[in-house]
DNA sequence: CTGTTAGCGCATTCAC
DNA sequence: GTGAATGCGCTAACAG
């Protein structure tokens, strides 16, 4: 039985009530298991139903309950990046659990294509969204057209609105790393960086460079790198500061699209890279295969997302808006040892 | 300025035309562009909607012209895995090219929920979708629930109904990744297989079997898994095979999450693994950076949901629907060395 | 160029 | 228990 183009129909509740000579109002009741009508009649409706494949419009029912549409829009970068794709696992997980469905938007980190993503997830009436924002400043989130819409923000703070949101523990999380990179004798550790637009950025930089001077070792500016979060770019950066006449025998990363730089500018060494120590903030899979030693500030993405989701449910619940929120993610740093 | 919760209305196209002392129709004309408006009429139109913060509410827009609500639907199993995540971001890429944005659903590889997520996005109106099924019978995706909603299969082709595909090479990949580790002088190599349920898992057992076939070499049940494509049970039937009198001197995993378990396999014997040549389908980030070699059938994911979307929206623009297509993205047989 | 009428598919409200 | 009227927000189709 092959699906023909012959312009099926497209029922609408009218055609399954004239059938069966009642009143739409009938077959609604019977469709959305409303009480106050009779058991053999439900059952003729539902019969006849699915004798047709009538299927309810449920952006037609939105419009006239003026309920909420059961749908949350997730605002990201890069979906091909893992922790986005986990990010939107989590969130995905806790919606379907409220019956809505997760709408997708990539913004390439243009804070231009962001605010138009937004906007039209809006248009399209989300009960919310979950946004991880490329910009530091956050008032095209708050202002005119979001109106009701709440936002939680994922990966960074809002800034210039004032809105509910899930960190995780950038600054913490890299200045341990940088401490155990110290603790094992490491005096010049360079830094693969991101855009200090970036709240990410600026904060895994300052965990960097607190742990430095608490252990009374100068920052030097050669050995920190603020690249785009492009593993090619990363790679360039790592390159150059390992050619310098006092390279840095450590390097730490601030993401795991710098992480993977890192360990390709050490993939073609002489020494396959050994000499040089790397730690990196995110989880990487297969860490523990990899022919060198690394050191992770390890997260779980998947609860970021599912933070976030619950976040904003629980506000849609609440008949009384609560005062914004903020969740933090801990980070564990987790020594991946060579194999053999 | 912080966004107080203090139910700011949301405003409707009514409200913008009685502040201006116009008919709603000629807001209406005005936001769309439409010509057959004075110049001086649209400016204070969208003034007076830039000054409200007022959204179109697009669910209204689309009941009224019934065109398309420029939304398609895509249903994986599991976003987490790379080939979802990327695959997502193809069938994006096209989707936005298009207007339309991109509805997510996870199946978790259970058909039951395949077949809810389905109906729930037809319900919501989607103008089609891409599916990666986890069944080998399609029917529910032909019936009536379907209606005109035009879907694409992904990775694999459709039975049971007449759908547009995009395939990967299964057979093709999976047989010249046998081949080569024959070419090397391999004469018992595993298969770390995928449920025969899955097209993917007969196809690329089917490419595995011909290949061995063609060399004169039998087929060994004992180096024959059928796993559900998770990495922990993939890891423990490769210990099995390799704890054999005889144990093979390759594997061959059928997709990435095999892929994984066969290197954790090898991870911790005496010589690291070494002695085990490695192959798999699927492309693997860091592979060139893993401790052991490693031999890929390659290609791109992000293509596949390319293509997928084109088939959608040529099927939707064109008047006369076209006979179902199918579209075979190619591999490509990639090898990585160990480093140093 | 602008306004009026009507109705998309459905659910609320009130009759019966 | 069931049906009729009315309107959600918006836009075709037709006036003027």
């Amino acid at each position: 039985m092959s699906t023909h183009s012959d312009s099926e129909p497209t029922y609408t509740m009218r055609d399954v009530a004239q059938r069966l000579g009642v009143s739409p109002m009938t077959v609604s009741r019977a469709l959305r298991g409303q009480r106050g009508i009779g058991e053999d009649t439900r059952k003729r409706v539902l019969a006849e139903v699915a004798a047709l494949g009538y299927r309810p419009n449920k952006a037609a029912r939105g419009l006239r309950s003026g309920g909420p549409n059961e749908l949350v829009g997730l605002v990201v970068t890069n979906l091909a990046n893992p922790f986005y794709s986990q990010l939107a696992v989590g969130v995905e997980q806790i919606s379907v659990g409220y019956g809505a469905r997760v709408m997708l938007g990539s913004t390439g980190e243009d804070p231009a294509v962001e605010r138009e993503v937004v906007t039209d997830m809006v248009e399209r009436g989300v009960d919310g969204l979950v946004v991880v924002s490329a910009g530091h400043d956050h008032s095209h989130l708050g202002g005119g057209p979001l109106r009701d819409t709440p936002v939680v923000l994922a990966a960074s703070p809002p800034i210039g609105i004032d809105v509910d949101c899930v960190l995780v523990d950038d600054f913490g999380g890299t200045r341990q790393a940088c401490r155990e990179l110290i603790a094992r004798g490491h005096r010049r550790i360079g830094f693969l960086g991101l855009p200090p637009s970036l709240w990410t950025g600026s904060e895994r930089l300052r965990g960097y460079a607190l742990a430095l001077e608490e252990a009374g070792l100068p920052m030097d500016e050669r050995y920190v790198s603020q690249g785009r979060g492009d593993s090619a770019l990363a790679e360039e950066a790592a390159r150059t500061m390992l050619a310098l006449d006092d390279p840095p025998t450590a390097l730490l990363a601030a993401n795991n699209r710098n992480t993977v730089g890192a360990l390709r500018a050490l993939r073609d060494r002489r020494d396959g890279g050994a000499a040089v120590t790397v730690a990196g903030f995110d989880d990487i899979e297969l860490a523990d295969m990899l022919h060198l030693p690394l050191t992770l500030v390890s997260y779980d993405p998947v609860e970021v997302g599912r933070a976030a989701a619950r976040l904003l449910f629980e506000r849609q619940a609440s008949p009384a808006p609560p005062p914004p929120r903020r969740v933090t993610i801990a980070t564990t740093l987790v020594d991946h040892p060579a194999p053999r």
